[in-house]
RNA sequence: GGCUCAAUAGCUCAGUCGGUAGAGUAGGGGACUCAUAAGCCCUUGGUCGUCAGUUCAAGUCUGACUUGAGCCA
């Protein structure tokens, strides 16, 4: 079903398993986003990839949520999943699983998972007493709460006394593994910033923590003690793994771990412990290998502000697409947000930017340099290719070493120095036509000059939106097809996996259309006198409507 | 209270080994005409958060402080 070979260099990259507490907002679309992006890229590359992305769907609160609302809490799931799937689809991700907790495969998974650790030692039942805050699903120290018993971090709920007899995992075991990791893998953790507050944290010493509840019924229960159930966190992390399965293979553990590392685990700061202390813990509790880098990235503030309930300044993902269209969303998203760091939304400054960049510098690149191939070369290529463009060319210098460069950016996960190398040959490609004035050339019957001068921004254009076609994959797909290529970077750079979520099936022929584009990366491919297709905008500039206040 | 990171043009950010600050965007002006009034050229705009220190020389190194974001299970 899939089309792996042995050489074959395999990618697997994780958005977290979000919690199905609450509909999607803008920081679940962001990661995601993101995680689509670099999916493409490596599928561009030919890499058998690997997006898997989900819900955590167990835990107390979800219980209480659903009660709350009146229906069983599968029921209350199913409906927040069809949210995140649909939100997913607006913005045009294609992910290759999708993994629910709740999904039967998923148990045998934990039981297996949890047996290893179990022989491991590394689980034992001990007592725990203290407050319990249902909604972080934690216990808190009583010096942190606030008045009248509520939880700093939930003001409006109080917590509440437990004392529970629990299993816990022997987390203090692996402190000086977990140490030595970070040591022979200083970009196991990135940021640097974040890598740091992990090490201080451990540095602190490590305490056994509990992974299982008492009274907790919407679970799975441990398999050496019915009466509790897995804590959600124990539970959650492990969806990554079950989300391995092939669709038509035996649920097991020794299936799931035929595509075990995960490359990459992308995910919001405020998970960034269970990443990078308890999960690698975890796993070397059951004797496995470790992912090779976790990824946390940043919050968001709306117009300088921070985004909360109480100041009611949420943004509807949803409602954005509605109003501007995926693509858009995630070029901004990705170009002006520094991947790893906090940023603002503010609507005046994204339709700035995505009007300034994808308009009126790629847009109007393309536009302009079609008409001219029209009026002057018949609408097609001019006749002459690669080899004709002397070395000395800036646009063929700065093209042949973009694709090295953006390779590297887009490995780092800097989406932003992805943008702002291709603009920097977009900028010159406008600039080189202003310099060169074919135009002018065409008046002059100096064909040959001409052709050389439309051939190397046609080229550039090409690269262009080849390069940024995991950001924006319908604009690149809209340019390659004004530049005469049949090819939809939604089926080359797409999953051509079906996923295990009531996807519609991708067209037969979308799997052979996947043939090898990957020269693409290389400035010079078009050809001479190729047919051209027929100009029109890429991309209608946006206007303001101000939706999100 | 302890710790981490950040602070540079109106806005978003670069700035390597210390050598008197750059880009994009926004604002102002100009020439051009292939083009989505787009693009191109020129230009306004900064005592680089504050105060000290080291140095011939500090955006860059050191210390303190201020503000913001976060971690301390």
């Amino acid at each position: 079903m899939n089309h792996s070979t042995n050489t074959q260099q395999s990618f697997t990259v994780t958005t977290p398993l979000y919690y199905v507490n609450d509909i999607p907002h803008i920081g679940h679309a962001y990661t995601t986003m993101a995680a689509d992006t670099i999916a493409r890229w490596h599928r561009l590359k030919q890499h058998n990839v690997l997006l898997i992305t989900g819900t955590d769907e167990h835990g107390q609160k979800i219980e209480r949520t659903a009660v709350a609302a009146g229906v069983a809490p599968q029921v209350h799931c199913d409906r927040i999943v069809e949210r995140f799937d649909a939100l997913w689809s607006k913005l045009d991700i294609q992910y290759d699983r999708f993994s629910r907790t709740t999904a039967p495969n998923h148990q045998l998974i934990v039981n297996e998972f949890f047996r290893r650790v179990w022989d491991r030692g590394d689980i034992y039942k001990g007592t725990q007493q203290g407050w319990y805050c249902v909604s972080c699903e934690e216990f808190k120290e009583e010096r942190d709460l606030l008045a009248d018993k509520h939880c700093p971090l939930h003001p409006s709920k109080q917590v509440e006394w437990r004392d529970e007899s629990n299993y816990f995992f022997r987390l203090s075991k692996y402190q000086q593994p977990l140490e030595a990791l970070y040591a022979e893998h200083p970009n196991f953790i990135l940021p640097t910033s974040r890598r740091n507050e992990v090490l201080k944290f451990v540095a602190q010493g490590l305490q056994d923590f509990s992974i299982s509840r008492v009274n907790v019924n919407w679970g799975i229960p441990l398999p050496t003690d019915p009466q509790q159930t897995i804590y959600v966190w124990f539970d959650a992390l492990l969806g990554y793994m079950t989300a391995l399965l092939d669709p038509d293979v035996e649920p097991t553990l020794d299936n799931a771990l035929q595509r075990w590392p995960i490359n990459l685990h992308l995910i919001g700061k405020d998970i960034l412990r269970f990443h990078a202390v308890y999960w690698p813990a975890m796993l070397m509790s059951a004797g496995l290998p470790l992912p090779e880098r976790v990824f946390a990235h940043g919050y968001f503030t709306k117009d300088g502000k921070k985004i909360s309930k109480s100041e009611g300044n949420a943004i509807d993902p949803i409602a954005l697409v509605d109003r501007y269209g995926a693509e858009p969303l995630r070029y901004y998203f990705l170009k002006e947000i520094e991947f790893g760091q906090d940023g603002d939304f503010n609507e005046s400054r994204f339709v700035e930017i995505v009007n300034a960049d994808l308009a009126n510098s790629l847009g109007n690149l393309i536009n302009r340099t079609l008409n001219m191939s029209k009026k002057y070369c018949q609408g097609r290529v001019p006749n002459c290719n690669a080899e004709d463009i002397s070395p000395d060319n800036p646009l063929k210098i700065l093209g042949q070493k973009l694709g090295a460069e953006v390779d590297t950016a887009y490995n780092k996960l800097a989406f932003r120095d992805v943008c702002e190398a291709i603009l920097t040959l977009v900028r010159s490609s406008n600039k080189y036509i202003d310099d060169l004035a074919p135009w002018t050339l065409f008046k002059q019957e100096k064909h040959s000059e001409l052709a050389q001068v439309l051939y190397a921004v046609l080229e550039s254009a090409r690269l262009s939106a080849y390069l940024l076609s995991p950001i924006v994959p319908k604009i690149s797909t809209d340019i390659y097809h004004q530049l005469g290529f049949d090819l939809d970077f939604d089926i080359v750079t797409g999953n051509h996996i079906s996923t295990n979520l009531n996807k519609s099936e991708l067209p037969v022929d979308g799997a052979s259309a996947v043939e090898n584009w990957e020269h693409h990366l290389e400035w010079g491919v078009l050809t001479a006198n190729h047919l051209l297709g027929e100009p029109r905008p890429i991309f209608t500039k946006l206007e303001i409507a101000s939706i999100t206040n």
